[in-house]
This record gives C-alpha cells, sequence and structure tokens, in this order.
DNA sequence: ATATTAGTTCGTATATTTATAAACTAATAT
DNA sequence: ATATTAGTTTATAAATATACGAACTAATAT
C-alpha cells in the first residue's frame, strides 16, 4: 500500500519526461528533420531545401526539439548548424519505425484473413 | 532531383503514421497503462486502482492506443480486457526511457562543468 | 422487471499545438 | 552607412488534445 503510492510519485515524473520526449517525436516535419540529422549535422538552409515548410515554421520544430533536448545548435557566422545532442534517440526512432512495421504486417494480415472468409461465403 | 520528389512523397506518409504511433505515447497516463499492460492483460478495473483518474477518462486514453493499434481489447461479460497488440511497443518504450536516461546523464555533466566553473571564478 | 456494475459517449471548458505573415535581430557584404 | 541574408519572435487564427461530469448502453444479478 504505502509502497505502492511511493512508486507512483517517483514514477509520474518519470512518464511526463519520457512523454515530452514522445511528444517532440509526434510531428512528421520533425521526423524528418531527424531523419536529416542522423546523416549528421545540418544548417537550417540545408534543412529548408529539403522541407517543404516557411522558414518560421522550421524555427518553431527545431525550437521543439531543443527544448525537448534533442539537438544542439552551434552559430557560425550567419548559419547555425543543429546537429543530435542524444545520440541514442535514433535507435528510438528506428524501433518505432519497426513498430510501424509490425502493425502494418498485422494489417496485412488481418486483410488476408477478411479476404479468405469473404471467398468462403460465397 | 526528380528522385528527391519521388522518396520525399512516399516518406511523408510513413513520418506521418510515425508521428502517429510517437503521439499515442506523448501522455504519462497512457505510457502507465502501456507499463502495466506490459505485464500482460489487464481490465479496466485493475488500471483504474492504479491510477488515479475517473474512469471517462480512462476510456479515452484507452481509445487512443486503441485507434494507434497498440493495444486490443476482448470482451467477457461484463469486463473488457486489454492487451498489447504490437509487441515491439515494449522495446520501443524501453528505449525512450534510455533516451531520458542519456538526457539525465548529459544534464549531470553539464551541472558539474558548471560548478567547477563556477568554483574556479572565485 | 429492476438494480447494479463496466465501460462508452457527449457536452463543455480549457490548454496546447500548429501554421503563417509580419516585424524583428544579428552577422556579413558592399 | 546601407543592403542582404539567416534566423527568431510575435500576433493571430485554427486545429487538436485533455479533463471531467452527466447521460447513456450493455451485461449480469436479484
Amino acid at each position: 500500500m504505502a509502497k505502492k503510492k511511493e512508486v507512483s510519485i517517483k514514477n509520474k515524473t518519470i512518464y511526463e519526461l519520457q512523454a515530452k520526449i514522445c511528444s517532440a517525436l509526434s510531428h512528421p516535419v520533425r521526423l524528418e528533420i531527424l531523419d536529416l540529422l542522423f546523416e549528421g549535422e545540418k544548417n537550417s538552409t540545408d534543412l529548408l531545401e529539403v522541407l517543404d515548410i516557411p522558414k518560421a515554421n522550421l524555427s518553431q520544430h527545431l525550437a521543439v526539439l531543443k527544448d525537448a533536448g534533442i539537438i544542439q545548435a552551434r552559430k557560425e557566422g550567419v548559419f547555425q548548424y543543429v546537429s543530435l545532442s542524444l545520440p541514442k534517440i535514433k535507435d528510438a526512432c528506428h524501433l518505432v519505425r519497426g513498430v510501424l512495421l509490425e502493425k502494418m504486417a498485422l494489417e496485412e494480415k488481418q486483410n488476408m484473413q477478411l479476404i479468405k472468409e469473404l471467398r468462403a461465403q460465397r
């Protein structure tokens, strides 16, 4: 009883921190930015060339990633170079991609089953 | 040139699907639910005993997880038993936890450095 | 038939996120 | 000094997410 409460208080904040990292990963543009950063350091101009969004928007998305502590920025003259600050994020993103693949495989299987049943009904 | 656009279109939807999974993981209560489900199948009553939230709220959170395809529900009499439908989500969550640890270690290191510098200034 | 229990849906208020244009700051070049 | 370029901030509108009580549905028990 007492023990349960203890653990729950301690874990509450961990879940919040973990949720915050997930939130930062919850936008397609930010995932694309990260994919680009997995290749190495990039500046905003590099990113804007690939991402089809206005610069103000990119700035906001980078701010979200910085705020979550996932990326860091280095200023060089007029340019800002951004890079990962938590390398493990790469593995995490790839594993989420793996979950997606697992999901798609499952859906495929279920669709097949459905087709089979429909065929049997005729 | 042409190639770039092609890839970008194909990946756009993948990033969206991936972002949707991350969104489902972006709330502390849902992360706690998943942690409970890692132990095995649970019904809502089990979950409500641990989570300190109203049942309507739990229902909504479960709906988000179901919608993302992460959990599935089995009805038995009055009870609904929920369980993971994508087992890999466990690894993904643990890896995100790993990112969090990496972040905390980094912050610790930076704080240490800061303290050292402040000491040197005296 | 009625009451009870498990869970969902609805209505509503509030907060957060996002997109975009416009104004801004700072560094560099002329 | 002025213009240009990179990037941020601000203001605003729109969309999405969340919380939670109340009303609801469905299964079970009496």
